[in-house]
DNA sequence: CGCTAGTCGGTTTTT
DNA sequence: CCGACTAGCG
């Protein structure tokens, strides 16, 4: 630690005498970071004793209180910044979590060893125990693709059709259990039985084996292994009550059942009595009350799905007993009609707490409500708003797209790169996930340790060099019998001559480049070492002799992962932490709007929100509504409550009669959330009396006839020749065929509808067309950030349309483009 | 062994 | 429509 003085300081002494004092003063001195909360904040903060839940609704300062919270712990003195267990869902929120108690406390933030993630806690405790878990410390943690590869080795093992039974769906079926803290025994006869006539529950004793012989664990493991050694080691479970004076848990509504049955064991310490065997713990008059604090907002769960369950914090009262609960409803992000509708909408689900958010703001802009014929429609329309809004200078960085299913959001992208407005899409796929860098840690990994089969394998012919299925499979089959790692049996199999020669040839080449990296392992820094091997192997070459588009972007997320490489001390280290608390953040700093999903706006907030796609079928999502029922339905609500809570200022909803999933067109009806939204909060725009609010019957968005425009969209000329949308928009038909059912999908011949780009929105590209000349004229060979290389064809102003080697015809504004 | 044409199946996402 | 995965050929 910088500065153990400082720390000290912070800290006090767990003996009441000279914290006490110091606290006392420091008291009446009015801590300034008690300032400005309010009166229910405020008691969240200083009820330090006993169990509290804190109810936090959306924008109610639910990260202030938290953070205020353990800095108060920590400047009273009530304990040391080792002592205070915090536990947050993702590495992004732990970050954050402890930049704002550091610019708190300061230094003393650098002394909570115990903030983070259930899972990188969970591997803290883990590592130290290891062996009273049949694990070594220094255990490897296998991610979902690694889960996934081991588990169909299993299958064609257990001679298991793959085809029928996916590995897939068994990794998703042992999760499962895991979250709901079920070992391969305690699962449900029943449930068992689903997978592989019966064989689901052998193969996952079977996977659990296999994992302990490998050294390694997945996700869930560091929950379930951590649960069982608290549950089977008194000593150990005796050793973290005495550490952890404090726990406080963060979105506690996305707790599911494993995480819960981990922090109450943590939490729920015996009495006093038997505490006090350790001298310090008499000494202290709370030794033996559950300091527990759980925030959350059961408004805000959106996990269901995963294994959340809200119901952990809907009964937190009946578990720990004598618990208080205060509820933060002081709203300070957005006006009030956005509050308004939220709240409105919300309280049609019935499975919740209630909480009635309320703002001291103004009213402010009315909820808008917009329907467009078809989603190439709602996405022009949504263009030309941020442009809008763009001209009165507001920051795209305050606007956001949010969407229901991924898939929506390239009807935005491909609208906006022709606007030439810039976007960023949030999520998708993860940093560590990402190809490349999986298989630059695999070779780490290798190289790191001979024994690991799984990374090894991963990159034993990536880049290609003639080791395919049959020399793996060997490779396999004969390490096993011998129990030996895969590496071993390369080395030695290379020089003999049970290969033919040219894997042979192959794996010696290779197996002389790992021993020769592994010989500077301890020698080299670990990122040169990384470099080299990158280099050495073929790898960095790969990429680049790949002309797809994302193949640059590939390798500047290898120079990313090397850069990021050089916080650790080695490459241990490194790799330790890799698994857990790998994330991009690297945020861009252009000024653009967000598209994301509604799920990963949870946390966020922005000026100006977009919601398009508010149609029964895809929100409500009727997947959600099969599956789960009425709790899907509500989970579906509060997502769209999340959703219109990110808004500060402006929520702008949306609803396309047409859609195109899947190249299926489907007619939609407006989703039953909009009427769900109070009328005197909501402007229906952009209709010509179509619209009648006629209370809850009927919908009132059902009604379509009036949009006064002509449009030249599919869905507008099928409806003309259907005759327009009376019946509700209900039938899906053709026209030819009756359609039965609701959700019937339709296939729309190939009707003669304008070429996509150019033609409909001429009009607009020209008067946008900045009418300075390009830099760039035809013929020219150019490089697209989204579609990769292409040939000029035609050149209007600004506007380039290029014929791209994979991605086809488009048009896009020079900006977008950079010569090659 | 590696490429390519065909099939299949498509919410939400963290660790 | 578009991507991921597989069977089957060179």
């Amino acid at each position: 630690m910088a500065d153990p003085l400082k720390l000290q300081d912070y800290a006090g002494a767990p003996a009441p005498i000279p914290g006490g004092i110091a606290a006392r003063a420091r008291a009446q001195a009015a801590p300034r970071y008690l300032d400005g909360l309010n009166p229910e904040q405020r008691e969240a903060v200083e009820t330090l004793d006993g169990p509290v839940l804190v109810l936090a609704g959306a924008g109610t300062g639910k990260t202030r209180v938290l953070t205020t919270r353990i800095a108060h712990i920590l400047s009273l003195g009530k304990a040391r910044p080792s002592e205070i267990l915090a536990v947050t869902f993702t590495n992004k929120a732990a970050r954050e979590m402890k930049l704002r108690i550091g610019s708190m406390v300061g230094e003393a933030v650098e002394g909570m060893p115990w903030l983070g993630t259930f899972h990188s806690i969970g591997v803290k405790i883990l590592r130290r125990h290891a062996e009273l878990v049949g694990l070594k410390s220094g255990f490897t943690i296998l991610d979902t693709d690694d889960q996934i590869r081991l588990l169909k080795q299993h299958l064609s093992a257990a001679n298991i059709d793959e085809k029928r039974w996916p590995a897939r769906v068994l990794a998703n079926l042992i999760d499962g259990w895991k979250n709901r803290g079920l070992t391969p025994s305690q699962v449900p006869a029943g449930e068992a039985a689903s997978f592989a006539n019966g064989r689901g529950q052998e193969l996952y004793a079977a996977y659990q084996e296999r994992l302990k012989t490998l050294n390694a664990t997945d996700f869930g493991d560091l929950l379930l292994e951590t649960i069982r050694l608290l549950r089977e080691q008194p000593d150990v479970l005796r050793q973290y009550h005495h550490r952890f004076r404090y726990i406080l848990v963060d979105e506690y509504q996305d707790t599911n059942v494993a995480q819960y049955m981990w922090l109450r064991l943590l939490a729920q310490r015996p009495q006093r009595n038997d505490l006090l065997a350790d001298g310090s713990a008499a000494a202290t008059p709370q030794r033996a009350e559950t300091n527990l604090c759980c925030v959350g907002d059961d408004d805000q769960s959106i996990y269901g799905w995963r294994g959340a369950e809200v119901d952990n914090i809907l009964r937190f009262d009946k578990d720990f007993p004598g618990a208080k609960v205060i509820r933060l409803e002081r709203n300070y992000r957005s006006t009030g009609h956005i509050l308004a509708a939220a709240s409105h909408l919300i309280a049609y689900n019935e499975g919740r707490l209630g909480k009635t958010l309320r703002t001291e703001d103004e009213l402010g802009e009315k909820v808008t409500v917009s329907g467009a014929w078809d989603s190439e429609e709602e996405a022009r329309s949504v263009g030309e708003e941020i442009e809008q809004l763009q001209r009165k200078d507001h920051s795209l960085n305050q606007i956001a797209i949010l969407v229901r299913a991924s898939y929506q959001m390239r009807e935005f992208e491909d609208r906006f790169i022709t606007l030439g407005l810039p976007y960023r899409v949030i999520g998708g796929p993860r940093f560590y996930e990402r190809a490349e860098i999986r298989d630059a840690l695999a070779y780490l990994r290798a190289v790191n340790s001979s024994a690991d089969d799984l990374a090894f394998e991963r990159i034993i012919n990536v880049p290609k060099r003639g080791l395919g299925d049959a020399t793996v499979q060997w490779l396999h089959e004969h390490a096993r019998q011998a129990n030996m790692s895969m590496m071993d049996m390369a080395r030695e199999v290379a020089n003999t001559d049970e290969l033919k020669p040219k894997p042979r040839q192959s794996l010696r080449d290779l197996m002389a480049n790992f021993d020769r990296w592994a010989a500077q392992k301890d020698s080299l820094p670990h990122t040169e070492l990384a470099e080299m091997i990158l280099d050495e192997s073929g790898y960095t070459d790969m990429w680049q002799k790949d002309r797809s588009a994302d193949a640059a972007g590939r390798l500047d997320n290898l120079k990313e992962l090397v850069r990021s490489m050089d916080e650790f001390e080695n490459l241990q280290g490194f790799l330790e932490h890799i698994s857990l608390v790998m994330d991009a953040d690297r945020g861009e700093q252009v000024d653009s709007v967000s598209i994301m999903t509604l799920h990963s706006a949870k946390g966020l907030e922005f000026e100006t929100v977009f919601l398009p796609g508010w149609e029964e079928g895809l929100f409500p999502s009727q997947r959600s509504l099969d599956e789960q029922g009425r709790a899907g339905l509500e989970e579906e609500r509060r997502l769209a409550h999340v959703g219109l809570t990110r808004a500060r200022r402006r929520a702008k909803i949306f609803f396309a009669t047409n859609r195109r999933i899947h190249g299926m067109w489907t007619t939609n009806i407006p989703s039953r959330f909009l009427d769900e939204l109070p009328e005197a909060d909501v402007e229906v725009t952009e209709q010509k009396g179509g619209f009648s609010f006629s209370g809850y019957g009927a919908s009132r968005f059902d009604r379509q006839e009036s949009f006064g425009s002509s449009y030249t969209t599919p869905g507008w000329q099928r409806a003309q020749q259907r005759g327009g949308f009376s019946g509700g928009g209900y039938s899906g038909g053709s026209g030819s065929a009756p359609s039965g059912g609701r959700w019937q999908k339709t296939e729309i011949p190939d009707l003669p509808r304008p070429r996509k780009g150019p033609r409909t929105i001429e009009g607009e590209l020209v008067a946008k067309s900045t009418g300075t000349a390009s830099a760039y004229s035809v013929g020219d060979r150019v490089f697209h950030l989204k579609f990769g290389n292409g040939n000029v064809t035609f050149v209007e102003g600004n506007k380039l349309t290029i014929q791209f080697d994979k991605a086809g015809e488009k048009r896009v504004v020079d900006s977008f483009v950079e010569r090659v």
